[in-house]
DNA sequence: TTGTAGGCGTTATCAA
DNA sequence: TTGATAACGCCTACAA
């Protein structure tokens, strides 16, 4: 499996190892039909330059590095597609690394990266992450950095992110207006900024609509079904049970349906249900679930653009691109048919 | 972002960068105190050796290159969870490539990785796959190739896969146990060998249990949930519908529950359904759903075990790890809670 | 035990 | 328009 050089293409063709290297970056004057013949050869001898020592000499490793909480839910995997298409397009690597929502894994992710030193890292953040001040400090030394999804908005670096109170309060404001009454909210972790930024949504909506104290109720819950599935069991126990949920994320939707539809109550006539960043199978479950759809796909890809622009032209200005989700309202969280939404 | 290089501690202590190296790669003998003095250094400098040089002088990246056909769903990213586990440990990168179920694409993939050198391949090929030819070829020329999950049992080269002929029998027989007479089985596509050994274990159940031809059916679905629903709506159209049904894998299972229940037939009580490559959703849905759990992550460290072994000893002979799967009994193929299955 | 120097496969500067 | 050659940062024979 030895690799055919530069050198052996120059020799077959007896002209200089310089030549080879101008007719495959068209960079410097060379005579078009040598470049032809060149290109021609190096063909026929299946001669690729070696990318190793091309970022040995450039000084770019052409690789850059992201690190997700996990990709086993569909949201980061989507996200990962819109960054690599973007960076596939400009001949770079993309090094993916999952943190397993573990934060002290995180950090050994970004260590691990800047140390094969990727020339750029896209981050999105643990749960519980305690590293951002070290990935600031990287930041500020001039290491390009795009933070991603679970960071605050006024982060003094480049960002892109889902406006997550905007559509909390949509999300919210969909169930008022079907008519229910009484509206609990899940919300994930309140250390999570993702989660607290929902809930101000959330908060908004019952302040716009002069909901009592009475009729809503804010319970911290968490990411997952099985979280869910916990806090209806409470509600049940205490008979505490509202008209509509929005929950944080799709997962703790279905984790409640589930736990709702196995002691007997009717989503959407008992229970209303809303998730949010919606997953594939929210069309699949009965009833299908009313959720936020986010833009994966493009935040992926301007994620990547700015990583781009900070690598080729340095930092300016951080720059924050806050997205816009779709709100798809499903059988789970319809009431009357006859209202608008 | 100017790195530390070799030279500026070599410098610092006054020593050559030879003995650097020597610390860093503890092959060479070097007085115990000089190399503690130069880690300890190194490690106050910032210093880490440079990766891409590393790599430029030994003729080798340190990169493998891992193409599935999709990791939307969580098959393939447990799989390659396996996968890093392993490589991480032996500090190799993974480069992981997603072909989008696209025989091109997926041939191009393949190519880029290697063009840019990896050390060895794992490729899981896409439905269509008309590119083996190609794979064999690099293989049988010494390239290091492991493949995964989608080939066939007899392919010569070392692959990891689930023994699906097997575990499509149990799935099946399962469902006789249960007492269900008329059984019906919706494939995947009949040029998928994944899907051609379930079926071969449905057939293999029905002959073993002397189910008459009248009384089981093989219908080519697909692989996702649509299909499963196209397939039901046929089903009712046709009033031919059976008591239990074996779907390719948990997405054609849920469009069939979905499709089922929205025309008012139970699950399991009018249609029995059994899924097969379990996703996490198996549990969520109601009835939840019965499955064959798949090994994922024992499949990616295995899959990675197999190729290190070819890095590094060469190829003897190909091995073929056929694995096991779990058969998972929920409620939506339960009939008699007595029987035991 | 340590240092010197050549090589890995490129790119890029300088001469020709 | 081309060629010679020094870098890029490291590893490793060989010499000391």
């Amino acid at each position: 499996m030895k690799h055919v050089t530069i050198k052996d293409v120059a020799k077959r063709l007896n002209v200089s190892i310089s030549s080879i290297s101008r007719a495959f970056n068209d960079k410097y004057d060379i005579k078009k039909e040598t470049k032809e013949l060149i290109l021609k050869t190096a063909e026929e001898m299946g001669y690729h330059p070696n990318p190793i020592a091309q970022k040995l000499s450039q000084n770019k490793t052409f690789n850059i590095g992201v690190v997700v909480p996990e990709f086993i839910n569909e949201y980061y995997s989507e996200i990962i597609i819109g960054i690599q298409e973007v960076f596939m397009a400009h001949k770079f690597q993309v090094l993916i690394m999952q943190s397993d929502e573990n934060t002290d894994q995180e950090l050994r992710n970004v260590k691990t990266l800047i140390n094969s030193m990727v020339d750029g890292l896209i981050i999105a953040p643990t749960l519980k992450s305690n590293n951002m001040d070290f990935y600031l400090k990287q930041y500020q030394n001039g290491y390009p950095i795009v933070f991603m999804s679970r960071v605050e908005k006024n982060l003094p670096a480049s960002k892109v992110l889902l406006d997550n109170e905007k559509w909390g309060f949509f999300a919210t404001e969909h169930l008022i207006r079907q008519g229910y009454k009484k509206i609990y909210h899940l919300s994930g972790p309140k250390f999570l900024c993702v989660s607290t930024e929902r809930t101000k949504g959330f908060k908004k909506a019952m302040a716009k609509h002069k909901i009592s104290k009475d009729n809503f109720k804010i319970i911290e819950a968490g990411l997952f079904a099985k979280n869910g599935m916990e806090v209806i069991e409470d509600l049940i126990y205490n008979r505490d049970m509202p008209d509509a949920i929005f929950c944080f994320n799709d997962q703790v939707a279905m984790g409640v349906i589930k736990k709702l539809k196995s002691n007997g109550l009717r989503v959407p006539e008992d229970v209303a249900i809303m998730g949010h960043t919606e997953t594939r199978m929210a069309e699949l479950i009965t009833p299908q679930l009313s959720s936020i759809f986010q833009p994966t796909y493009e935040m992926g890809k301007k994620t990547a653009e700015l990583l781009l622009k900070l690598i080729n032209e340095g930092s300016d200005q951080p720059e924050t691109v806050l997205l816009n989700g779709v709100l798809n309202v499903r059988e789970s969280s319809i009431r009357d048919k006859s209202v608008e939404f």
